[in-house]
DNA sequence: TGTGCTGACCGTAACGGTTCAGAAGCACAA
DNA sequence: TTGTGCTTCTGAACCGTTACGGTCAGCACA
């Protein structure tokens, strides 16, 4: 509660005696007015109870909300528990504080079109962080006239991006299995589209994929195995639409149900591959030797474990993004940044053991 | 970038000869004009591309601006970090997207006095959360004419309050701890003011904490012990401003270096907690046996490693301020809620060694 | 013909500030 | 006297909406 009684810069200047202009100027610009008058202004603001200038007329003036808008394709309170999102957010809001700019979290639900929230946001810009290329919150954004920065997203014409090359970086991956001897492989993503899918993703699913981030890795997997001779048109995907180690798990159950024979498991992020290793070990498959598993993103629980990886820079994306965004006022053409990933060979890889070791033992 | 060219509502209302009552309308109230003039409204700021009803003029007009404020101690990056911290802002997050409210972060430095961000924040409501009873961020809040709920702070007039009984909390450990015979203990504890001070905190700097939380833990860890026979006065309290298990290795360090007779270390965090275990291991201590740590807070690391702690609902904390804030134009009197905390009992604790078996192994 | 009602639309006044071009007053120099 | 410059303060326009209290035409009903 608390609710104080409404006085306005007008109340006070007319209490004052004197324009609304000084009694603005006395908050916004002291040198505009002698220090004495200040004072007394200052003064008579506390005795009436007078917060100060109102922010949001102030804002609608100035044009200036002095807060940085961010959408996201799931729930906020997931934002919360996902340690890429985190890491994520971590980042834009040491951007957004360096700025003194406000950080406003846009709710939204994935399985809702409702866009009012976003058209209610008074923000000076926004930060868009992987949603669907098809996401009406997204075109919602877009209409809004403020700089906007996407992450993790295909381009958008003349909007700034931030995000990596997810087809080099996973297709490095890809070489590394392929290398050590993988043919039988089988593939855990995240949820391809808005529709609920949980299940096998055929390959048409995967090529009109609608979140850049995955088809992208699809494609490039694909790519790398099929120059290797692996017919892709084989290869089991099994998509999940939650974003969680439960999920990593059931996936993999799935997967490793309908094929057996596979030997690695290539996961589209961390969490599903901890999810993957959750459900090896409870078949008894032993990782790396009975079972290869491979994640993305390189969160710290996939370090502890050793999980074998792609590094992505989670905080830098954010940080550049905020930056991008308060920057926006300076460059007018839009900007692309790829920040750099690394594959990171844990415990989780090995060659995969031929048919004879897998009947008769190492 | 991507800034589309000004068209507003009056200029839409004059290319199509109707008022502005009636575009505004056209998109909030569309039952008040016909569906075909409703249509033509539409078609023509698609044409514009007028971007529907600016929402700072709106929130100016309505008074109303969807969103929620929230003040932290810590710079906001910290939030994204701290388990506790995170189950807060997950929970708050939960009741505002529940609400369709979107969630603003006010970006504060704890070692600056700056309070304009706090003055800018165009939002309806602030929660408060955990930030010291003489924060010049916590009284430009207040002076703000909106509703408020404060965190893990002391009473504060006519404001909604959520929390827990520190007191009893940690009273409940402490008693747990004297009843298996620990006598000789040290406390390690977070910030107690906003002056930075890593080092032994004296009694009066115990007694005059402006952190609520804090303060009441030690005081009720005071009464305690006093009650058992214990001169407070003699007991050695570390506190630390940066909360970090880095900040909690080196404070058990120096801790145990002053006081190498110590039995069991009471911390008034579980990160702190963590942090005085790996000092321990450092030292070749083993937990139970050698030395008993004490956590507080109940996050998930702390269960993982079987901490002694007492565990308090983060999550529904920051839900039930989230709630209360958003009621708040239902209830005219500020609300007190007070949550429930537990006591858990790990495997950090144990009771301690005789000086006998300290010599002379057990 | 008059009365009352309804649906569709409009005019005006806020909402609470900021901004910019001056005006008033005064000191100082030429 | 005139002009210049400085400080201090003012008036009015403007930011883009929505709330409020209408008006007015058309129609049913008696």
């Amino acid at each position: 509660m608390h609710v104080r009684r409404p006085a306005t810069l007008a109340s006070l200047a007319a209490e004052l005696g004197v324009s609304r202009t000084t009694v603005s100027n006395a908050y916004n610009r002291p040198d505009q007015l002698s220090p004495e008058l200040r004072r007394r202004v200052l003064e008579t603001a506390r005795r009436l109870g007078y917060p100060g200038p109102d922010p949001v007329a102030r804002s609608l003036r100035t044009r200036k909300a002095g807060a940085v808008g961010l959408l996201l394709t799931e729930n906020l309170s997931y934002a919360f528990r996902d340690p890429a999102a985190l890491g994520f957010l971590e980042g834009l809001a040491l951007a957004c504080e360096g700025a003194g700019q406000g950080l406003h979290l846009v709710p939204v639900n994935p399985e809702r079109d409702d866009v009012t929230a976003v058209h209610s946001a008074g923000v000076d810009g926004f930060v868009v962080y992987s949603v669907p290329d098809d996401d009406p919150h997204l075109a919602a954004v877009l209409s809004r006239p403020v700089p906007t920065v996407v992450c993790d997203q295909p381009r958008v014409e003349g909007v700034d991006l931030v995000g990596i090359d997810d087809h080099a970086a996973i297709a490095q991956l890809a070489g590394r299995l392929i290398s050590i001897g993988h043919r039988n492989i089988g593939v855990l993503c995240m949820r391809l589209a808005r529709d609920r899918n949980d299940g096998f993703a055929a390959i048409a699913r995967q090529r009109t994929a609608h979140f850049h981030v995955q088809r992208a890795r699809l494609t490039a997997l694909a790519e790398s195995f099929e120059t290797a001779g692996v017919d892709w048109a084989r290869v089991p995907v099994v998509e999940r639409f939650d974003h969680s180690i439960g999920s990593g798990e059931s996936a993999a159950a799935q997967l490793l149900d309908a094929s057996p024979e596979v030997t690695a498991l290539i996961c589209t992020s961390d969490i599903l591959a901890l999810g993957a290793l959750n459900e090896a070990k409870r078949r008894g498959l032993r990782v790396p030797q009975d079972l290869t598993v491979t994640g993305f993103d390189g969160i710290v629980e996939a370090e502890r474990v050793g999980l074998t990886t792609i590094r992505q820079p989670v905080l830098e994306k954010g940080r550049a993004a905020g930056k991008l965004l308060l920057a926006s006022a300076e460059h007018s053409k839009p900007r692309h940044i790829t920040l750099d990933t690394e594959l990171v060979v844990g415990t989780t890889s090995a060659p995969p053991r031929t048919t004879e070791e897998r009947w008769f033992g190492p």
